[in-house]
RNA sequence: GCGGGCGUGGCGGAAUGGUAGACGCCGGGGACUUAAAAUCCCCUGAGCUUUGCUCGUGCGGGUUCGAGUCCCGCCGCCCGUACCA
């Protein structure tokens, strides 16, 4: 290493080296300091690390290297979200195993992950395809059934008629299969559900308790789990029959105009003889089952000859069968409010039905007409007989204490929240430990006999599922009465194996899931970190499994992550063109372009290609940046500091070459800071402001690393960094750079370590404590004091901190500036703020 | 469609209801050098009648002595929408 420059490419691996020999982020559970647990959320090993990864790991990364010089035990592992589709797509594409797939990703991915230099203990890693642990999770699942948490009932799924395979819901492209292009339907099959209803309540009320989540997250899922409050009642049918329905606006059952009825409810399949109902309830069969697609979809109806009776007016509704409604969903049958409910409106105009006003914004605005929506607002009751007057609130109450006093309906607590679908018609997943048996039924699969292994020899050059068609796999014995019959063949949604495995790492014993007393020692998560895309399916799965295992008597935690952040995207400009003859975007990778300020070009022909927006990086786009290249070229250090600077860490992140190369600028700048520094002139005069910037600086890069706000910290030390190198050469200029190496070790270790070493230090930086502040050096002597007239600046004076209102009165009127704006006008009152100003107001 | 979030100079952003633009990037000027790179110094929201003034935080209103911040109504973009992870 020369004096003049730092050199990554050496000094990385060095540091990387000697973390791993001395073990220094391997957590010891014995330990006897406080204990840290820092989690990111594990990525999926789809082949590269990408700048996604990049951002999220270095912010956990901070955090952990902080906590420990803090005197924390620190727990910071690492593994892999192993299971899941694009190993399968790899498979049916390149031919290659979707194990040996993952496995060669994984290897790749962690080289990558070392370079950076990460703080993990990696003694604790594994992935979720190794069998050990989908083992121990199908245990745990059989756990959940014997707890009667698991049960199986039909639902739908979306099914390409061509493939005669189930898709994923991104497998569906405008309704259609993405291979075959062919119109997708809607099929049911027998699935396996976790009763994640069963905990609705306490999911729930457990957001009360999650205080450093943030608040749009918690929002989010309170919205997810919709609670409310609702009447479910009969309408008496013109055949006859009845048709019960659910309601959570029973207010406004004066407005009702319709029925509305599920294309497979029973009464829609008992009319299904005649021929246009058949085509109909056909017709509804069509396109994707995602909530999207159904509430953009045009709203389709049947009317059946059937009419249902108005339980107050008496009057007759037509019953319609209708493409938005849905059989699992409450009764499969609802009421149409066309006038407040936009989906009631919109039915209700193409099929020319009554819409009636009965909320209106005050009573004397009953009869105003609709301006072509539907107004789902609050307001008072009108046009609906006894409820007129009411607010919306009471009305509700009022009908459903009605309908349960007459005996035809009655008040029901709803959620929106479904039972968590677990099935999967898929081979790269875990196998879910059940047996079918013609005599048996559904027997579970021993636990002695567990893991239940996927085989190995399968094939992906037919759509399907592997496991379905395997000569030999599903053929077992029943384990119960030995007689012939088959495995189950769905696998487990891969949100199962992310649900508990940071358990897992909290120890790995090899009879069980996890050691309770482990999972005492280091649970909650105290920083969980990761995007925004699981504020809601991932991190409810999780708080519900963490639950469900409490109410077996497994673990002692009512929540698994004390702390969430949510982290912003790397994003990247988009450089593309029209390809003339298709029509549509050719996108060009960032390497493929020359980027000036005017524009780009196409480096290949040296042509103008265009520059678009910034968005995610993804390949697609090709705007994607490669980790390596940029960490082979710049060094780690310069990769981390970028990830931390500038963008606030919950907001997006541009990438860009300047502001590389800047923070690899800097890396050098403070280099030479250490390298060159300068003898102590004891003579010299010592530089108080300094030395009472460095105490504030170490006081305020811990403040923001604490709350997560790394581009503030960032800030400060190239404030601290200005200044150290614009004083001179005085004991508390040598103070200031001594303290440099600690203050930017969670940021930048490999500099950290080099400087450090290079001053010095006893052992690792990585080991060193976290620099101490004076306290009485944080606060101000003198403050500015802001002069405003009418809340406008005029002036600025200095006073001494903590000076009394009528000497900040005083100063303010003696401002010449603040005269001339005043003109002798009357002044009719003055605001002083103690510190921070005096508004005079005319 | 529904739920949630975000919007500030050329760019990323800073700002307990109290001096809008800290810090960084880009750009401009200068020093050093035979020259370049690197480095260092200075300038850098717009406009004007420039001791200073006016305008300015997506758009339109409102509350307040004072609004980027609070309230109401819009617009745009992003995330989720239960089988992408």
């Amino acid at each position: 290493m020369t004096e003049s420059r730092f050199d990554p490419s050496v000094a990385d691996g060095r540091w990387q080296r000697a973390w791993t020999e001395a073990g220094t982020f391997t957590a010891d559970s014995d330990s006897e300091k406080p204990k840290s647990y820092i989690l990111e959320m594990f990525p999926y090993p789809s082949g590269r690390i990408h700048m996604g990864h990049v951002r999220n790991y270095t912010m956990g990364d901070v955090l952990a290297r902080y906590q420990k010089m803090r005197g924390f035990e620190v727990l910071h592992p690492m593994g892999w979200d192993a299971f899941g589709m694009p190993a399968e797509n790899a498979a049916m594409e390149k031919g290659v195993h979707p194990g040996g797939w993952t496995r060669q990703n994984i290897a790749q991915m962690k080289a990558q992950l070392q370079r950076i230099g990460f703080a993990l203990d990696w003694t604790r890693e594994f992935a979720t395809c190794d069998p050990e642990y989908y083992g121990h999770e199908q245990a745990l699942f059989l756990d959940l059934f014997a707890a009667g948490l698991v049960y199986r009932k039909e639902s739908t799924v979306n099914w390409d008629p061509v493939d005669m395979t189930v898709l994923a819901n991104e497998q569906v492209i405008d309704g259609k299969g993405w291979r075959s292009g062919a119109e997708v339907e809607k099929r049911k099959l027998n699935q396996w559900f976790l009763k994640i209803t069963d905990f609705a309540d306490d999911l729930l009320a457990g957001l009360g308790t999650l205080e450093s989540w943030p608040e749009k997250v918690r929002l989010m899922q309170e919205n997810w789990i919709g609670k409310s409050q609702g009447l479910e009642f009969s309408f008496d049918l013109s055949d006859g029959g009845k048709l019960p329905v659910y309601s959570t606006r029973p207010d406004t059952i004066f407005g009702a105009s319709f029925c509305a009825i599920a294309a497979d409810h029973p009464i829609a399949q008992g009319l299904a003889g005649d021929p246009a109902v058949a085509a109909f309830i056909d017709q509804c069969k069509k396109g994707a089952t995602t909530a999207a697609a159904l509430e953009t979809a045009e709203k389709l109806g049947y009317r059946t000859p059937i009419t249902a009776k108005h339980p107050f007016t008496g009057a007759d509704l037509p019953v319609f069968i209708a493409n938005f409604v849905l059989m699992e969903y409450g009764t499969g049958a609802v009421m149409g409010v066309p006038g407040h409910d936009q989906r009631d409106f919109e039915f209700a105009t193409r099929y020319d039905l009554p819409i009636m006003r009965v909320v209106a914004t005050d009573p004397a605005r009953a009869d105003e007409p609709f301006k072509g929506e539907a107004e789902a607002g609050d307001g008072v009751i009108v046009n609906s007989d006894f409820l007129d007057g009411m607010s919306v609130e009471d009305a509700k109450q009022a009908v459903i204490t009605r309908a349960e006093s007459g005996g035809w309906g009655e008040g029901r607590t709803v959620w929106r929240l479904r039972d968590w679908g677990v099935s999967r018609q898929r081979y790269w997943g875990t196998p879910i430990p059940f047996i079918h048996c013609d005599t048996c039924g559904v027997v579970p699969v021993p636990k002695d006999q567990l893991p239940v292994t996927l085989p190995e020899d399968v094939s992906f050059d037919i759509p399907g599922n592997p496991l379905e068609r395997h000569p030999t796999w599903k053929h077992v014995d029943c384990p119960a009465c030995g007689a012939a019959a088959r495995r189950e063949t769905d696998t487990l949604d891969t949100f199962v194996d992310s649900s508990w495995y940071f358990l897992r790492f909290a120890s790995q014993p090899a009879d069980k899931p996890f050691d309770p007393e482990e999972v005492a020692k280091w649970l909650p998560v105290q920083h969980y970190i990761g995007g925004v895309e699981h504020a809601i399916l991932h991190l409810l799965y999780a708080r519900f499994w963490t639950r469900a295992l409490a109410h077996m008597g497994q673990i002692a935690v009512a929540e698994p992550f004390a702390a969430l952040f949510t982290q912003g995207m790397v994003t990247h400009e988009t450089y593309s063109r029209i390809d003339t003859e298709r029509g549509v975007p050719v996108f060009f990778a960032p390497e493929e372009v020359d980027r000036t300020s005017a524009g780009a070009t196409l480096i290949a022909d040296n042509a103008v290609v265009e520059v678009g927006r910034i968005i995610k990086m993804s390949k697609s786009k090709k705007n994607v940046v490669d980790p390596d290249a940029i960490i082979a070229r710049h060094g780690a250090d310069a990769v981390r500091w970028f990830m931390l600077s500038d963008s606030p860490p919950e907001r997006d992140l541009p990438w860009s070459d300047a502001g590389i190369e800047g923070c690899a600028r800097f890396v050098q700048r403070l280099w030479r800071v250490v390298a060159n520094n300068p003898h102590c002139d004891i003579n010299a005069e010592p530089n108080r402001a300094l030395e009472k910037l460095m105490h504030r600086t170490i006081a305020g890069v811990a403040n923001d690393i604490e709350h997560l706000q790394f581009n503030k910290a960032v800030a400060r030390i190239y404030e601290f960094t200005n200044a150290i190198e614009r004083s001179h050469a005085s004991a508390d200029q040598m103070a200031a750079i001594a303290v440099l190496p600690r203050l930017i070790s969670p940021m930048m270790p490999h500099l950290a370590e080099e400087a450090w070493a290079r001053m010095g230090g006893e052992g690792l930086m990585a080991d060193a404590p976290w620099p101490t502040v004076d306290p009485a050096l944080l606060i101000d002597d003198e403050v500015t004091i802001a002069i405003q007239h009418m809340g406008k600046l005029r002036d600025t004076v200095t006073a001494p901190k903590g000076a009394d209102k009528d000497t900040l009165e005083a100063l303010a009127l003696a401002s010449a500036n603040l005269q001339r704006s005043v003109d002798g006008a009357a002044i009719r009152k003055i605001i002083v703020v103690p510190d921070r100003l005096v508004n005079i107001v005319t």
